[in-house]
DNA sequence: GCCGTTTTCGGCCCGACTGTTTTCAGTCG
């Protein structure tokens, strides 16, 4: 089994072990185990039958090393089952809804035999959450307007989830002789950032049409697949155990082209396209490009030759949304987008001495791998409690800490001295000015109050941005992709302040979060905002994840030069806003009581 | 259940906010 599925094993088991309200450092320990699998860079089923180095994971010991030998062998582990008996599944479904916990889930379920998100709506609907102890009005408002919400995002996965899965099937794929090129197709190569399902399309000798059936079979007994939903000539259907669903579909040589154009998509694009071939006596679909006139092969090999037939460049999956590529690829003006490899440094990130999981020497050398010229460490400041957040005096001893393991490092990477510091009610900083002041990079976040009306929060961010020290502004919605919906808030306000005084924005490239969304993206580059892209990370591993966030910068038709940190080590500090003072800085209209 | 250890058990990131209470439990970051 591979890690991701040990860890969500072993954080049910914490999470239902919360339900029966379970020792809580025993919680914790499953939850660090969970955490501990799933960044851990070995793959623990093969080195599920040697305990020992089971252990030199650290947050593993004895116990949680013999639960995982125990995953192994019989997919799943006693604990789980036994709670399972007293309680089901789907609750784990419950404890994502805001407002629910552990606490609550079991008191549903004491009370009205309430254990999932369907039974909990309709005790809703009946009225029978009335009276439960702690039960009020807003209480049972907030659920209803939370199961709405999860009814909309549920059944979409995030896009490096969905990527994970299609990287082990096309690993899967090309071990069949034949079986050349495979792609995946649809909203992942657009690079939205969650899908629906997985569109998989694989080509070669083995799919010709009069031997593809082998080939076919093949793919039908995919190990990871856990229900077979269709098996037709050229195309099978399954569901994996996440619940994501494939398909998986084998062309003929000639044909592959035009069906990645065709599969990819966007719907609005491929009808435009469309029509403009048959504008010009052409007919396009999945199979090939075709005359109208007598249905000969016009072509279908390759994308580049349909687009080319039809008097256009090759248009970036990420732009095909209908939103002026078209017009675009015919005039040759489709821009040179950013690329990861333009990314020269991140400057978001954490340590151990916050909630990192790694040291200052070890992100750098992690930035040194990754080619990185530089990187900052951005540690959170004392309101973030839980993250053991720095104060003044932490803050100024962490800055020598991360000087001199820049100067260690002789210029092999540059190691900028940084910190996240919280954005307050009031929009003030919870640090001085003093320790501010002597940070290269100070990135400015909300991480509390989440729910304010939209004129405080957008007051709180304006002043923030207009806080001399700012030089970023960190995740500015606070999305969290498919678990936190953006904060109330004029964001179209917040980047224009931002724009005129060069205070750069944070597009948080971690795949759960992605914090602008392409939109966003579009409106800070038109509003003149200088776009910083970080992956905050904690762990040395989440430095690879920048991907995903460079594709919402691709979807938006960002190029290198719109980004920050494309630029050099000194360029990029010297790009960064001086800590000029601001004039009529914003007076506080609805500052909290 | 893990860790560190003065090897055998005690400690394990904390504080604010919410909605319900009428002094606090539960959730969240």
């Amino acid at each position: 089994m591979d890690n991701r599925s040990i860890a969500q094993l072993l954080a049910d088991t914490a999470d239902l072990l919360e339900i029966s309200a379970g020792d809580p450092f025993r919680i914790r320990s499953y939850r660090r185990a969970a955490e501990a699998v799933e960044s851990s860079t070995v793959q623990l089923s093969t080195i599920a039958n040697d305990p020992k180095k089971l252990q030199e994971i650290p947050g593993i010991g004895k116990g949680m090393a013999a639960n995982i030998q125990e995953i192994e062998r019989a997919g799943t582990l006693p604990l789980r089952e036994e709670l399972l008996l007293k309680y089901r599944p789907t609750m784990l479904e419950l404890l994502r809804l805001p407002g629910m916990g552990p606490k609550t889930v079991a008191l549903l379920w004491d009370a009205l035999q309430v254990g999932s998100v369907e039974d909990l709506e309709k005790a809703i609907a009946e009225g029978r959450l009335e009276g439960l102890p702690r039960f009020g009005e807003k209480l049972i408002e907030k659920l209803r307007k939370g199961i709405a919400d999860y009814k909309e995002r549920s059944g979409r996965f995030l896009i490096d989830d969905a990527e994970e899965a299609a990287e082990k099937l096309i690993a899967y794929l090309k071990k069949f002789p034949g079986i050349e090129t495979i792609l995946p197709a649809g909203s992942l190569r657009r690079g939205r950032d969650t899908v629906g399902d997985l569109d998989i399309l694989a080509t070669g000798p083995a799919c010709a049409e009069d031997c593809v059936g082998a080939a076919v079979e093949y793919v039908a007994n995919y190990p990871a697949a856990n229900t077979l939903l269709a098996k037709g000539q050229n195309k099978v259907s399954f569901r994996l155990r996440s619940g994501l669903q494939v398909d998986v579909r084998l062309l003929p040589v000639g044909s592959y082209g035009a069906a990645l154009q065709y599969f990819t998509g966007s719907k609005m694009h491929n009808v435009t396209v469309r029509q403009r071939a048959l504008k010009r006596g052409y007919t396009l679909s999945e199979y090939a490009l075709a005359k109208v006139e007598d249905g000969s092969f016009v072509a279908g090999a390759t994308e580049e030759e349909i687009y080319a037939a039809l008097g256009l460049d090759w248009i970036p999956p990420e732009l095909r949304e209908n939103n002026g590529e078209i017009e675009a690829a015919e005039e040759h003006r489709l821009p040179v987008l950013i690329e990861e490899a333009d990314i020269r440094g991140d400057v978001h990130m954490h340590t151990v001495e916050t909630d990192g999981k790694n040291t200052i020497r070890e992100m750098a050398e992690a930035g040194i791998k990754r080619g990185y010229e530089y990187i900052a460490i951005t540690d959170h400041s004392k309101n973030l409690a839980m993250t053991m957040g720095l104060d003044d005096k932490r803050a100024v001893e962490h800055i020598r800490r991360i000087r001199a393991v820049d100067e260690e490092l002789e210029g092999k990477i540059r190691v900028f001295a940084g910190i996240e510091v919280d954005i307050l009610a009031d929009g003030d900083l919870d640090l001085s000015d003093e320790v501010l002041a002597q940070m290269d990079v100070t990135i400015a976040s909300v991480h509390s109050l989440f729910n304010m009306p939209e004129q405080q929060m957008t007051e709180r961010m304006l002043r923030a941005v207009e806080n001399p020290h700012v030089k970023i502004l960190g995740h500015p919605t606070g999305r969290l992709l498919l678990r936190r919906e953006p904060y109330a808030l004029d964001l179209g306000a917040v980047l224009r302040r931002a724009a005129e005084l060069g205070v750069a924005v944070e597009h948080n490239a971690y795949p759960d979060r992605l914090d602008l969304c392409d939109r966003d993206l579009r409106l800070a580059k038109e509003l003149g905002c200088r776009i910083a892209i970080n992956t905050d990370a904690h762990h040395t591993s989440h430095l690879g994840k920048m991907r995903y966030g460079i594709e919402q910068l691709r979807r938006a038709w960002l190029r290198k030069e719109d980004v920050l940190n494309t630029l050099g080590a000194e360029a990029f500090l010297k790009a960064l806003r001086k800590p000029t003072q601001v004039k009529d800085r914003l007076e506080w209209s609805t500052r909290p009581a």
